[in-house]
DNA sequence: CATATTCCTAGTAAAGTAGTAGGAATAATA
DNA sequence: TATTATTCCTACTACTTTACTAGGAATATG
Protein backbone atom coordinates (compact mmCIF):
# COMPACT_ATOMS: atom_id res chain seq x y z
CA UNK A 1 0.00 0.00 0.00
CA UNK A 2 1.66 2.93 -1.60
CA UNK A 3 0.27 6.22 -2.09
CA UNK A 4 1.57 8.91 -4.63
CA UNK A 5 2.77 12.48 -3.42
CA UNK A 6 -0.31 13.46 -5.60
CA UNK A 7 -3.11 11.74 -3.27
CA UNK A 8 -1.65 12.59 -0.71
CA UNK A 9 -0.93 16.34 -1.40
CA UNK A 10 -4.32 16.43 -2.56
CA UNK A 11 -5.76 14.67 0.88
CA UNK A 12 -3.34 18.20 3.09
CA UNK A 13 -4.63 20.06 1.03
CA UNK A 14 -8.27 19.08 1.81
CA UNK A 15 -7.96 18.89 4.69
CA UNK A 16 -6.31 22.41 4.99
CA UNK A 17 -9.19 23.92 3.38
CA UNK A 18 -11.56 22.45 5.59
CA UNK A 19 -10.10 23.85 8.31
CA UNK A 20 -10.20 26.81 6.76
CA UNK A 21 -12.80 29.81 7.07
CA UNK A 22 -14.92 29.16 4.03
CA UNK A 23 -15.86 32.11 3.65
CA UNK A 24 -13.18 33.00 1.08
CA UNK A 25 -11.11 31.57 -1.11
CA UNK A 26 -7.53 30.31 -0.34
CA UNK A 27 -4.52 30.06 -2.86
CA UNK A 28 -2.11 27.88 -4.14
CA UNK A 29 0.15 29.32 -2.47
CA UNK A 30 -1.11 29.79 1.10
CA UNK A 31 -1.76 26.09 1.13
CA UNK A 32 1.94 24.97 -0.57
CA UNK A 33 3.20 26.89 2.22
CA UNK A 34 1.36 25.69 4.66
CA UNK A 35 1.22 21.96 4.25
CA UNK A 36 5.07 22.42 2.75
CA UNK A 37 4.02 21.21 -0.95
CA UNK A 38 5.84 22.52 -4.08
CA UNK A 39 3.50 25.32 -5.25
CA UNK A 40 3.49 24.44 -9.22
CA UNK A 41 2.81 20.79 -8.54
CA UNK A 42 0.14 21.87 -6.22
CA UNK A 43 -1.47 23.71 -8.67
CA UNK A 44 -1.94 20.55 -10.93
CA UNK A 45 -3.45 18.85 -8.12
CA UNK A 46 -6.08 21.42 -7.41
CA UNK A 47 -6.90 21.16 -11.32
CA UNK A 48 -7.55 17.66 -10.60
CA UNK A 49 -9.75 18.47 -7.79
CA UNK A 50 -11.27 20.96 -9.35
CA UNK A 51 -12.01 18.74 -12.21
CA UNK A 52 -13.21 16.17 -10.47
CA UNK A 53 -15.62 18.39 -7.96
CA UNK A 54 -13.85 18.18 -4.60
CA UNK A 55 -13.43 22.09 -5.10
CA UNK A 56 -14.42 25.47 -6.36
CA UNK A 57 -11.75 28.27 -7.77
CA UNK A 58 -12.14 31.95 -8.21
CA UNK A 59 -9.97 33.03 -10.78
CA UNK A 60 -7.97 36.79 -10.98
CA UNK A 61 -7.06 38.53 -7.65
CA UNK A 62 -8.24 37.48 -4.19
CA UNK A 63 -8.97 34.09 -5.84
CA UNK A 64 -8.40 30.90 -5.32
CA UNK A 65 -10.24 27.49 -3.83
CA UNK A 66 -12.47 26.31 -1.47
CA UNK A 67 -14.49 22.96 -0.77
CA UNK A 68 -17.21 22.34 -3.32
CA UNK A 69 -18.66 19.70 -0.62
CA UNK A 70 -18.91 19.23 2.84
CA UNK A 71 -15.85 17.34 4.60
CA UNK A 72 -17.79 14.75 6.14
CA UNK A 73 -18.91 13.60 2.18
CA UNK A 74 -15.77 13.55 0.70
CA UNK A 75 -13.50 9.79 1.49
CA UNK A 76 -10.28 9.87 1.46
CA UNK A 77 -10.95 6.44 -0.89
CA UNK A 78 -11.99 8.67 -3.34
CA UNK A 79 -9.46 11.38 -3.40
CA UNK A 80 -7.53 8.69 -3.94
CA UNK A 81 -8.73 6.95 -6.41
CA UNK A 82 -9.21 10.00 -8.46
CA UNK A 83 -4.80 10.30 -8.64
CA UNK A 84 -3.97 6.76 -8.02
CA UNK A 85 -6.29 5.30 -10.04
CA UNK A 86 -8.25 2.47 -9.00
CA UNK A 87 -8.00 2.03 -5.14
CA UNK A 88 -7.37 -1.57 -4.63
CA UNK A 89 -9.71 -3.29 -7.21
CA UNK A 90 -8.72 -7.50 -7.30
CA UNK A 91 -7.10 -6.63 -10.81
CA UNK A 92 -4.67 -3.96 -9.07
CA UNK A 93 -3.78 -5.95 -5.98
CA UNK A 94 -2.85 -8.77 -8.59
CA UNK A 95 -2.34 -7.47 -11.89
CA UNK A 96 -0.13 -10.50 -13.54
CA UNK A 97 -1.61 -13.10 -11.20
CA UNK A 98 -4.80 -12.34 -13.19
CA UNK A 99 -3.33 -11.66 -16.78
CA UNK A 100 -1.11 -15.20 -16.29
CA UNK A 101 -2.43 -17.63 -14.26
CA UNK A 102 -5.35 -20.21 -14.66
CA UNK A 103 -6.77 -18.72 -11.97
CA UNK A 104 -9.13 -21.85 -11.45
CA UNK A 105 -6.04 -23.38 -9.66
CA UNK A 106 -5.25 -20.54 -7.37
CA UNK A 107 -8.05 -19.42 -6.53
CA UNK A 108 -6.94 -19.35 -2.38
CA UNK A 109 -4.45 -16.96 -3.42
CA UNK A 110 -7.33 -14.46 -5.22
CA UNK A 111 -9.58 -15.07 -2.09
CA UNK A 112 -6.47 -13.30 -0.15
CA UNK A 113 -6.10 -10.66 -2.51
CA UNK A 114 -9.46 -9.60 -2.42
CA UNK A 115 -9.40 -9.64 1.57
CA UNK A 116 -6.72 -7.15 1.79
CA UNK A 117 -8.73 -5.25 -0.71
CA UNK A 118 -11.89 -5.25 0.97
CA UNK A 119 -10.16 -4.45 4.41
CA UNK A 120 -8.28 -1.27 2.76
CA UNK A 121 -11.56 -0.19 1.11
CA UNK A 122 -13.46 -0.51 4.14
CA UNK A 123 -10.86 1.78 6.01
CA UNK A 124 -10.55 4.37 3.22
CA UNK A 125 -14.22 4.58 2.35
CA UNK A 126 -15.95 4.86 6.01
CA UNK A 127 -13.05 7.65 6.65
CA UNK A 128 -13.90 11.50 5.36
CA UNK A 129 -11.98 14.45 5.48
CA UNK A 130 -14.00 15.33 8.21
CA UNK A 131 -12.89 12.77 10.15
CA UNK A 132 -9.49 13.87 9.82
CA UNK A 133 -10.02 17.27 10.54
CA UNK B 1 -1.97 -2.44 -2.63
CA UNK B 2 -0.21 -3.19 -5.63
CA UNK B 3 1.85 -6.17 -5.53
CA UNK B 4 5.01 -6.59 -8.36
CA UNK B 5 5.06 -9.40 -10.65
CA UNK B 6 8.13 -10.41 -8.73
CA UNK B 7 6.01 -11.29 -5.66
CA UNK B 8 2.90 -12.47 -7.04
CA UNK B 9 5.47 -15.29 -9.29
CA UNK B 10 7.38 -16.25 -5.94
CA UNK B 11 4.28 -16.80 -4.22
CA UNK B 12 3.09 -18.52 -7.21
CA UNK B 13 6.03 -21.02 -7.57
CA UNK B 14 6.13 -21.26 -3.59
CA UNK B 15 2.57 -23.02 -3.69
CA UNK B 16 3.81 -25.38 -6.72
CA UNK B 17 6.20 -26.06 -4.76
CA UNK B 18 4.66 -26.94 -1.74
CA UNK B 19 2.09 -29.12 -3.56
CA UNK B 20 4.56 -31.02 -5.75
CA UNK B 21 6.13 -33.90 -4.34
CA UNK B 22 8.88 -32.80 -2.33
CA UNK B 23 11.12 -36.12 -2.81
CA UNK B 24 12.61 -34.81 -6.14
CA UNK B 25 13.88 -31.34 -6.71
CA UNK B 26 11.60 -29.27 -9.77
CA UNK B 27 13.05 -27.40 -12.55
CA UNK B 28 12.53 -23.71 -13.40
CA UNK B 29 11.31 -24.70 -16.58
CA UNK B 30 8.83 -26.73 -15.03
CA UNK B 31 7.33 -24.31 -12.42
CA UNK B 32 7.62 -21.57 -15.12
CA UNK B 33 5.32 -23.62 -17.57
CA UNK B 34 2.21 -24.85 -14.77
CA UNK B 35 2.44 -21.50 -13.57
CA UNK B 36 2.86 -19.36 -16.83
CA UNK B 37 5.63 -17.11 -15.81
CA UNK B 38 8.55 -16.25 -18.12
CA UNK B 39 11.49 -19.03 -17.18
CA UNK B 40 13.87 -16.60 -17.02
CA UNK B 41 12.44 -14.04 -15.27
CA UNK B 42 11.57 -17.11 -12.45
CA UNK B 43 15.49 -17.95 -12.17
CA UNK B 44 16.06 -14.49 -10.73
CA UNK B 45 12.86 -15.14 -8.48
CA UNK B 46 13.83 -18.80 -7.79
CA UNK B 47 17.17 -17.10 -6.89
CA UNK B 48 16.47 -14.62 -4.57
CA UNK B 49 14.09 -16.94 -2.69
CA UNK B 50 16.95 -19.32 -2.21
CA UNK B 51 18.74 -16.47 -1.13
CA UNK B 52 15.89 -15.51 1.58
CA UNK B 53 16.41 -19.24 2.39
CA UNK B 54 12.88 -20.29 1.27
CA UNK B 55 13.80 -23.45 -0.88
CA UNK B 56 17.01 -24.76 -1.96
CA UNK B 57 18.74 -26.10 -4.92
CA UNK B 58 20.66 -28.67 -6.81
CA UNK B 59 22.56 -27.54 -9.66
CA UNK B 60 22.79 -29.69 -12.89
CA UNK B 61 20.67 -32.36 -14.65
CA UNK B 62 17.79 -33.43 -12.69
CA UNK B 63 18.10 -30.66 -10.41
CA UNK B 64 15.97 -28.02 -9.21
CA UNK B 65 14.07 -26.47 -6.53
CA UNK B 66 12.31 -27.83 -3.24
CA UNK B 67 11.00 -25.90 0.01
CA UNK B 68 13.09 -25.24 2.50
CA UNK B 69 10.64 -24.83 4.82
CA UNK B 70 7.38 -26.10 6.01
CA UNK B 71 4.59 -24.32 3.87
CA UNK B 72 2.57 -23.23 7.02
CA UNK B 73 6.25 -21.46 8.44
CA UNK B 74 6.07 -19.31 5.40
CA UNK B 75 3.68 -15.71 5.44
CA UNK B 76 2.67 -14.43 2.43
CA UNK B 77 3.92 -11.20 4.24
CA UNK B 78 7.42 -12.17 4.03
CA UNK B 79 7.22 -13.45 0.55
CA UNK B 80 6.03 -9.93 -0.72
CA UNK B 81 8.50 -8.44 1.50
CA UNK B 82 11.33 -9.87 0.35
CA UNK B 83 10.81 -8.68 -3.34
CA UNK B 84 8.32 -5.37 -2.44
CA UNK B 85 10.80 -3.82 0.06
CA UNK B 86 8.81 -3.16 3.33
CA UNK B 87 4.99 -4.32 3.30
CA UNK B 88 3.66 -1.38 4.79
CA UNK B 89 5.25 0.09 7.09
CA UNK B 90 3.94 4.12 7.50
CA UNK B 91 6.83 4.92 5.69
CA UNK B 92 6.15 3.33 3.08
CA UNK B 93 2.60 4.13 3.03
CA UNK B 94 3.29 7.73 3.44
CA UNK B 95 6.54 8.51 1.96
CA UNK B 96 6.11 11.80 0.94
CA UNK B 97 3.73 13.20 4.13
CA UNK B 98 6.75 11.48 6.05
CA UNK B 99 9.31 13.43 4.73
CA UNK B 100 6.98 16.96 3.95
CA UNK B 101 4.38 17.49 6.78
CA UNK B 102 4.67 18.93 9.97
CA UNK B 103 3.36 15.70 11.23
CA UNK B 104 2.20 17.09 14.37
CA UNK B 105 -0.44 18.87 12.79
CA UNK B 106 -1.84 16.39 10.41
CA UNK B 107 -1.57 13.10 12.48
CA UNK B 108 -5.10 12.18 12.41
CA UNK B 109 -4.21 11.25 8.69
CA UNK B 110 -1.39 9.03 9.96
CA UNK B 111 -3.09 7.58 12.15
CA UNK B 112 -5.69 6.68 9.06
CA UNK B 113 -2.37 5.79 7.03
CA UNK B 114 -1.44 3.30 9.83
CA UNK B 115 -4.59 1.86 10.90
CA UNK B 116 -4.57 0.73 7.10
CA UNK B 117 -1.02 -0.96 7.39
CA UNK B 118 -1.88 -3.17 10.45
CA UNK B 119 -4.95 -4.20 8.32
CA UNK B 120 -3.21 -5.48 5.27
CA UNK B 121 -0.24 -6.63 7.58
CA UNK B 122 -2.63 -8.62 9.91
CA UNK B 123 -4.24 -10.94 7.35
CA UNK B 124 -0.18 -11.08 4.98
CA UNK B 125 1.19 -12.13 8.19
CA UNK B 126 -1.01 -14.72 9.06
CA UNK B 127 -1.62 -16.68 6.11
CA UNK B 128 0.91 -19.07 4.83
CA UNK B 129 1.45 -20.75 1.56
CA UNK B 130 -0.11 -23.90 3.57
CA UNK B 131 -3.48 -21.80 4.05
CA UNK B 132 -3.04 -21.49 0.21
CA UNK B 133 -2.21 -25.07 -1.19
C1' DC C 1 31.78 -35.69 -23.22
C1' DA C 2 27.08 -33.96 -23.96
C1' DT C 3 23.32 -32.19 -21.72
C1' DA C 4 20.42 -30.21 -18.34
C1' DT C 5 20.32 -27.56 -15.00
C1' DT C 6 21.42 -23.59 -11.41
C1' DC C 7 24.02 -19.35 -10.72
C1' DC C 8 25.11 -14.62 -11.64
C1' DT C 9 25.57 -10.12 -13.91
C1' DA C 10 24.44 -6.86 -17.14
C1' DG C 11 21.51 -4.67 -20.12
C1' DT C 12 17.10 -2.60 -21.89
C1' DA C 13 12.59 -0.84 -23.22
C1' DA C 14 8.53 0.99 -21.35
C1' DA C 15 5.96 3.06 -17.93
C1' DG C 16 5.27 5.72 -13.89
C1' DT C 17 6.66 9.57 -10.70
C1' DA C 18 7.63 13.98 -9.19
C1' DG C 19 8.19 17.59 -10.47
C1' DT C 20 9.29 22.46 -13.71
C1' DA C 21 8.34 25.99 -17.19
C1' DG C 22 5.84 29.23 -19.27
C1' DG C 23 2.22 31.49 -20.97
C1' DA C 24 -3.01 32.55 -21.62
C1' DA C 25 -7.21 34.03 -19.23
C1' DT C 26 -9.37 36.61 -15.75
C1' DA C 27 -10.53 39.38 -11.88
C1' DA C 28 -9.43 42.90 -8.33
C1' DT C 29 -7.05 46.97 -7.35
C1' DA C 30 -4.13 51.11 -7.64
C1' DT D 1 -6.44 51.77 -17.68
C1' DA D 2 -2.38 49.39 -16.22
C1' DT D 3 -0.61 46.33 -12.88
C1' DT D 4 -0.85 42.51 -10.28
C1' DA D 5 -2.41 38.27 -8.39
C1' DT D 6 -4.33 34.57 -9.30
C1' DT D 7 -6.32 30.18 -11.88
C1' DC D 8 -5.97 27.41 -16.04
C1' DC D 9 -3.67 24.45 -19.21
C1' DT D 10 -0.11 21.99 -21.78
C1' DA D 11 4.23 20.43 -22.56
C1' DC D 12 8.53 18.93 -21.06
C1' DT D 13 12.15 16.53 -18.30
C1' DA D 14 14.92 13.91 -15.15
C1' DC D 15 14.66 10.01 -12.38
C1' DT D 16 13.19 5.62 -10.80
C1' DT D 17 10.96 1.34 -11.13
C1' DT D 18 9.37 -2.54 -13.54
C1' DA D 19 9.44 -6.53 -16.23
C1' DC D 20 11.87 -8.55 -18.61
C1' DT D 21 15.97 -10.67 -21.92
C1' DA D 22 20.83 -12.27 -22.89
C1' DG D 23 24.49 -14.87 -22.23
C1' DG D 24 27.83 -17.26 -20.17
C1' DA D 25 30.15 -19.79 -16.03
C1' DA D 26 29.64 -23.63 -12.84
C1' DT D 27 28.10 -28.16 -11.92
C1' DA D 28 25.91 -32.55 -11.75
C1' DT D 29 24.03 -36.59 -14.42
C1' DG D 30 23.80 -40.00 -18.08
Amino acid sequence: MKLTSRSEYALLALVFLARSDSAHHISVETIARAQNIPPKFLEQIMLALKHGKYVHSVKGQRGGYRLAKAPDKISLAEVIRLFDGALAPTESVSKYFYETTPIEKEKNLLRVFRQVRDQVAEILETTTIADVV
